[in-house]
DNA sequence: CCGATTTAGTTTCACAGTAGAATTTATTGG
DNA sequence: CCAATAAATTCTACTGTGAAACTAAATCGG
């Protein structure tokens, strides 16, 4: 942990703050410049608190005026903003053999990526690999705040990993072994956590109250934010939801489960069934093509694994009912092409208007992974 | 509505209190007597601020002083507590034949209990029942300030009843109906949500950030606590889980589910299950109470059913991963008899530590139902 | 072009809620 | 009786807040 005489600091008691002042840069930050009026009202706030809270922010350059917007009549509003180019932040994703990297700004966008393969997963030399990376970005990118490492286990306490399968990892202190190489503050996260408080703060959850993310990729996850907070779990094993068993099917996970979300839905599992079918093998995004081309075979086994996959938000949505649910990971346009299919067998297995619940699919790029990761690094700079 | 000019009114500027006057009532009210010292670490005040707050309340009856508590030196510990018999609530549980009410004091103690059939179910006569009920308490209990109403169904806004299938009831605005008829504020919630209510102020969640309950009885259900407040849902659907699926099974729901937690949990899917074993009927704790004598059939029937009951809390742990898990509802007998399977299956299909997750099994009586609807009245009163 | 109108933002001021320091109160133990 | 201990209280200064009145910067309409 070094402690960087940055500035920002968004809330409780960051600096020396009145809290408001904490509640108003995390307002901006999370929505983009707000005008004065409009932060008041967002947040129970007078008028005159508005001046005086952001007097001191303005004038120490934590926030900046942007150029006032002109209504149809009266004083045009004058918008608020972060400098969100004056901290970046290094979002890392780690998969079995590869890390990839990202550079972004305080709102999460991102400004520079790469890609490296890892050489082994001991610990020591997976440390090395991301400080090496840390440090090469650190030349063309001055000012990085903090670093977030997003990686397919559960760190409860944000330092420590305390499982990763595919690393083959058991309490390794992470996030330790890297701030020693790099010196700068580090956080450890699941990824699909970090995906989802990317999406909450900066994405499709913007502004929600409660929130699901159901990724489909490697393994399947999720992601929740109730009371407009994302729920970690006590051991930070909230959204397990990989081997929840889904329907009667024969189709078998690596663990030996009948029917599990994995089973049904993973990339693997889905390449699986193609090669079953059709005797070649395909990754996912090929079998997706051909099913959106016509191909009757591909498209049997993507209408199969859609309908796992409304199964399974209708699971979520029964469970949790929150205001919306987004289907993200580089499986998530199986909810595009597939969507027919989840959205019937979701409909049939909602209780009541719970389905109802918005179901949200978009583009999604690999490197959102290493976003998810720059936004838990962004949250712990401002949460902290 | 009815405005009682009664004291109290726990939180959010409650007649004009400062709110942090709410924080001090509602940590007593939940936790029972407490000293000022003891409030002012818990509420994270000075002692200054606590002799401030307490005063009025005091001078007001809100807060009565206790009998000083001797420690092994020093001035002694001045407990305050709420006079918890200044209100007293009326919790009905509707079931679909009867309807069962408790009269219970500001901190859910069960203070009366009785039991009425129902003679139909239009949602008229049912109010009229309720206000019968409710009126024959008032003349014992001076002081009744509020009605709660536990139902298996949904209702969003605590008003009107969204479905109760049970009932046959489509959007039924049941607290308005016996509003008018009993003159008493009335709230109407779900019945697993008001338990979890009760159980998380008053029962075994106290206190707890995160908390689950499982209920077993006519159905299948769950209550979900995180970040310290009930989880409802956006359609006041949150914890339907009746219906998920837990194992490949042929056994079927009354919806035609294969292995969904209702066809292999509902007392009626044990009872089926034992009358096909044995060839003759029994009720579940009949059948319990076999299982636990020794009968090998019924051993075997409340082991599957413990086994699913297991499942089901390791979705709720991976799900959630929350602090608790508590067994409740008439069937809760299941996790002490059938509990050795129960554990098994949780033990093997929970996710990492999740499976540390401790998991409570109280004795519950019918009454808790009522009372859960009870803590929903209060929980109103107090929040409002 | 100029004053009325509209809305954003500011200044002034009084007030509520808070904690720090010093003090009082009620006890135990010698 | 007195020292020690810890709870509770008094006194006081400070911080964050909004109401009321005001200023600023635009449009509109003659």
């Amino acid at each position: 942990m070094t402690d960087q005489a940055t500035p920002l600091g968004v809330t409780p008691a960051a600096g020396d703050l009145p809290e408001s002042a904490g509640r108003v840069l995390l307002e901006i930050l999370i929505n983009g410049p707000l005008p004065r009026v409009e932060l008041a009202r967002r947040l129970g706030l007078s008028g005159p608190s508005l001046t005086r809270l952001t007097r001191p922010l303005i004038a120490s350059g934590r926030l900046i005026e942007g150029v006032a917007r002109h209504q149809s009549v009266g004083r045009p509003l004058q918008p608020l903003d972060i400098d969100v180019s004056s901290e970046h932040f290094i979002g890392i994703k780690l998969t079995g053999g590869a890390l990839y990297a990202v550079v972004t700004d305080l709102r999460g966008e991102v400004l520079a990526e790469s890609e490296r393969s890892l050489n082994g997963n001991d610990p020591a030399v997976v440390a090395a690999e991301i400080a090496t990376e840390v440090a090469r970005f650190g030349t063309t990118f001055a000012g990085l705040t903090g670093v977030g490492i997003a990686l397919g286990g559960r760190s409860p306490d944000g330092r420590v990993v305390g499982e990763a399968n595919f690393l083959g990892w058991r309490n390794v202190p992470l996030a330790d072994l890297v701030e020693v190489a790099c010196n700068l503050p580090v956080v450890v996260a699941n990824d699909v956590n970090a995906l989802t408080q990317a999406q909450h703060w900066f994405g499709a959850g913007r502004g929600l109250d409660s929130f699901a993310v159901v990724t489909v990729g490697a393994g399947v996850g999720l992601g929740l934010v109730m009371h407009g907070r994302l729920v970690q779990g006590v051991h930070g094993g909230a959204g397990s939801i990989g081997h929840q068993v889904l329907t009667n099917s024969d189709a078998t996970c690596w663990r030996g489960h009948r029917g599990c979300a994995n089973a049904l839905l993973s990339a693997q599992a889905i390449e699986a069934a193609t090669e079953r079918a059709t005797g070649s093998p395909a990754p996912l995004d090929v079998i997706l093509r051909g099913a959106e081309r016509g191909d009757p075979a591909l498209r049997a086994i993507v209408d199969q694994a859609g309908e796992a996959l409304g199964l399974l938000i209708a699971g979520v949505a029964n469970f949790a009912d929150p205001q919306k649910i987004l289907i993200a990971g580089e499986g998530a346009r199986l909810g595009t092409v597939g969507g027919h299919a989840m959205l019937r067998a979701f409909h049939r297995a909602g209780a009541w208007e719970t389905t109802e619940t918005p179901i949200d699919v978009q583009p999604f790029a690999f490197n959102e992974w290493a976003r998810g990761a720059a936004a838990s690094a962004i949250y712990a700079r401002v949460m902290a």
